[in-house]
RNA sequence: GGAGAGAUGGCCGAGUCGGUCGAAGGCGCUCCCCUGCUAAGGGAGUAUGGGGUCAAAAACUCCAUCGAGGGUUCGAAUCCCUCUCUCUCCGCCA
């Protein structure tokens, strides 16, 4: 949520910002909205000004045995003069909370111009694709090969877009699991947390998902829980409502879950292998921090997933998402890009952005800072990473001419010391 | 799932038959005084959000908030209804 002072004083000015974006915001409308706002909120409190001082009046007349007759007088007109203002005033406010929920983050002065995504800018690239003297396969022909990657089977117990994984392939995603899980505690200093995989409409609100993108959520029939969609939403959601002491920041927190997208939207994209499935394994950076510090977070927490490919031997690219790309809640945006040599291309494999204090302001989450009043703080998260997109990654990176696949180093002591995954016999 | 109890400010906790209650008291915290250190003592202050006057700040003032939402009333922390959550006991269970 765009701060509503800001909304009022400055439209003109977060217009422009939000225009970098492709987003419109209806100055007009605002003004408008604003003026009648300003009219009915006084006019009401006007009214319940009078109303308090009348109830006053007569409790202090009854309690010296007073006339209450001549106090009462005029009443009626007076209640009924409240609810008209109050109906009013409502309806103001509806209509303005309705547009301020839709509206989208500003990016920051230093997020790239541009459209879309051919327009994100590429930082740096790390790391060298791989030569092969073979005919590379993509991670579910090395799958086949190997055994123990199978949609037919996902497709029968749920769906399309579901996989299921066994043997050798079940182990490395849970040894990729565990290895990101250590790194980030043990090195890089996050806390891990163990959250529901269910929320509700509130924290769903407060990170944003809601009201704008309830197509992308699985909802539970009956119920108002979805099945989260990201880490992001329950742990963020543990700072909502609350006011944190200065000393409890920066808050680094590091979960895993299974996260949940119904992928409206994106029939016939990515359709082939492990991509762009209904669930996912994901390893989610979440930071909360003081506002001067969320710049530099931003930059540590994107090194902190970087880590990860490093140590994994993966090439990479880092890319700053241009205006008209940042997703809805983001001011400033980082993704990672894997190669993907099955493909030949690289994919987002992890997301990081600085959300500033869009988030902190729909979850009320506020820090105190010394000797002044409670401020919001700055939430900031990123995938450290999609285990499942990682996991492709590993198998199309390590294949070898036979389609056994190596395991990088790191992960060998995840996999009881396997050193390879060999092709099944059949 | 059944029965009962509860939800008040950073924390604990009081709120009598609805009226001057944004809320006693305590703890904590901040500032000041006193005390040669330490301990103890005295005084003052200490919720959040929003509006108006204003270019802005300060200041003044108004409104809202005692789990959430409705209702009754001139007036609700106090009465009524719905919901949420917590606790206790019973049942069931990984």
């Amino acid at each position: 949520m765009i701060d509503p002072k800001r909304l009022r004083t400055a439209p003109g000015d977060l217009a422009r910002a939000l225009a970098r974006r492709g987003f419109a915001l209806d100055v007009a409308r605002i003004e408008a909205l604003e003026a009648r706002r300003k009219v009915a909120q006084k006019a009401l409190e006007d009214a319940q000004a009078e109303r308090n001082a009348r109830a006053k009046a007569i409790g202090r007349a009854k309690a010296q045995g007073g006339d209450i007759a001549s106090l009462m007088a005029g009443q009626e007109a007076l209640a009924a003069r409240l609810a008209a203002h109050e109906v009013e005033l409502q309806a103001v406010q509806a209509q303005w909370d309705e547009l301020a929920a839709a509206l989208p983050n500003p990016p920051d002065d230093d997020v790239p111009d541009g459209r879309d995504e051919r327009d994100n800018v590429t930082l740096r690239t790390v790391g060298e694709p791989p030569a092969w003297d073979f005919a590379v396969r993509d991670h579910v022909d090395i799958g086949g090969l190997l055994g123990g990657l199978d949609f037919g089977a996902g497709a029968k117990l749920a769906g399309a877009r579901y996989a299921v994984l066994s043997a050798g392939l079940a182990l490395l995603q849970r040894a990729l699991t565990q290895f990101m899980l250590d790194l980030h505690t043990q090195v890089h200093g996050y806390t891990e947390v163990y959250v529901p995989y269910l929320a509700n409409r509130d924290s769903l609100f407060g990170t944003g998902q809601l009201p704008k993108f309830e197509k992308d959520l699985f909802k539970i029939e009956g119920l108002e829980y979805f099945l989260i969609p990201t880490a992001e939403v329950p742990v963020t959601n543990l700072v909502r409502d609350a006011t944190l002491s200065a000393g409890a920041l920066p808050q680094r927190l590091v979960c895993h879950t299974p996260c949940f997208r119904s992928e409206a939207g994106a029939a016939g994209r990515d359709t082939r292998g492990l991509i762009r499935q209904h669930q996912f394994e994901k390893v989610e950076l979440v930071q909360v921090t003081a506002p001067e510090d969320s710049a530099r977070a931003h930059e540590e927490l994107t090194g902190h997933a970087e880590a990860v490919l490093q140590r994994l031997g993966l090439a990479y690219r880092v890319v700053a998402l241009c205006a008209g790309d940042l997703g809805f809640a983001a001011a400033k945006t980082y993704d990672l890009e894997v190669w993907l040599p099955g493909s030949g291309c690289y994919r987002e494999i992890s997301s990081c952005s600085n959300f500033r204090d869009f988030q902190a302001r729909r979850l009320r989450a506020r820090y105190r800072p010394r000797e002044e009043r409670p401020a919001l703080v700055h939430t900031l998260n990123g995938s450290g990473l999609a285990v499942g997109r990682t996991l492709a990654a590993v198998l199309e990176n390590y294949q070898e001419a036979d389609g056994g696949v190596r395991i990088p180093e790191a992960l060998v002591p995840y996999m009881g010391g396997l050193t390879t995954l060999r092709p099944s016999e059949s």
